[in-house]
DNA sequence: CGATAAAATGACCAGGTGGTCATAATAGGG
DNA sequence: CCCTATTATGACCACCTGGTCATTTTATCG
């Protein structure tokens, strides 16, 4: 995970001690997460940090550069956690792969959490530029998470084999996004009870939200399964 | 929609004719929507409006004022806009309601794109205050909109007896939101095309859409149903 | 008309912003 | 130890912000 060559440092920064680098990226992170792009203060950072300001411009050059540099750091970050519960699940039952998915995400949120208050302070926000950029090179990777996984289920017998895959993306896009942002941000949970909930509750809805993926709200279906509930205990 | 009698108006502003209070409001309505509530100027919104900076606050008192004065206006249309569909579609089929729903809410954003952009952009910004009362209200309503349509349809047979109705309810909130975000922000439709989509691919994506969450995304379900592609056509 | 009340005005304010740069401190090499 | 190149520093800049208020303009009414 170095992030030696990204194109928003200048060798300056790169040259610094470890615990410096960090200690800088870690308060510039708590300032945006906090405070989103537009209202994070430089002076605020350095203040915190007892560095001068000019350093900051010094290691990279603007605000913005700074903001993308830890924005690519995420990214990177996200697409790495994608990849090991990609990889991890190899093979194994696509609902089960689903509810894995989604408990990652929680994992990833519990252990990021001012990493996701910045993208989602981003998401909307199109004011500034690149934001098409950032969004898009995020977007794009859930989806290509997602496809193979729903081509996998479809070849499976698992799925319908009618199912438009793009159409499975975007409804399981839509439902496993509210499922993370309800967790972390409040009234977002139409009254499940899931914003900042333990990990008993977590697992429980995520069962119940995959089970409703699976079977649908019409009346007359196939019976509720117990296969999810069954493979997501072993791993608490 | 009479907004005399907002808390965050004096009585100047009330006293306004009619046409210059539109034109005040429909300048602060897309100086907000542009630019999110940090970065919209209210020296830019009276230098596009050829009024005094003092009046602004004579009629506001402040920014934060007029910023809620606007959400409340917005507030009450879309509880009108619900309200209408609710009761029009009284006793019709619940995924026919679904459907009619999500279309309103499509005709509302066509209708008024800027205040659905000052809400997304109100979404995630948490910073400043009253955000959760704002977002409670609204998140809050979509709940008491969802819940009693979805209870009916539970009692009508149209649903799983054994459904939670909490569960639906967020399930649905996340499908129908991403729906209309993906409308109108780029990058969220998850390559469906859902982004600025004329008439015809909308109303086709919506029935999708409906299909999906009455069926689910197993295979060895019922078979897709037609009622909900038949029902649309009348109201194009 | 004149007097009074109400509303419009814009110069002005303090405070904050991202960003700059001459200068000072430090590090590295001979 | 000195000289040079690199890095750190913070005073300073122009700019913009939301907000104020004494003053002027406009409307109201007798």
């Amino acid at each position: 995970m170095s992030m030696e060559e990204s194109a928003y440092v200048r060798p300056t920064f790169t040259k610094l001690p470890f615990d410096k680098k960090e200690r800088i990226l870690d308060v510039a992170i708590d300032e945006f997460s906090r405070c989103g792009y537009e209202k994070a203060s430089i002076n605020r950072m350095v203040g915190r940090l007892g560095i001068a300001k000019g350093s900051i411009f010094q290691y990279f050059g603007s605000k913005k550069n700074l903001y993308f540099h830890i924005f690519e750091h995420a990214v990177a970050l996200v697409k790495r956690s994608l990849k090991r519960v990609k990889a991890g699940t190899e093979g194994e039952d696509f609902f089960i792969r689903l509810a894995k998915s989604l408990q990652a995400g929680i994992y990833f949120i519990r252990r990021y959490p001012r990493i996701y208050q910045i993208y989602l302070k981003m998401l909307f926000q199109e004011d500034f530029p690149f934001r098409a950029d950032l969004l898009k090179t995020i977007r794009l990777f859930s989806i290509d998470y997602l496809r193979p996984i729903i081509e996998e289920g479809v070849a499976d017998g698992q799925l319908r084999e009618d199912l438009d895959p793009e159409l499975a993306a975007f409804f399981l896009d839509a439902v496993l996004d509210r499922f993370l942002q309800a967790y972390c941000v409040a009234y977002m949970d139409s009254g499940l009870g899931l914003y900042q909930a333990d990990e008993k509750a977590i697992e429980a809805r995520i069962k119940d939200c995959i089970e409703m993926v699976r079977l649908g709200m019409a009346a007359g279906g196939p019976p509720a399964s117990e296969s999810v509930a069954k493979s997501m205990e072993h791993r608490a």
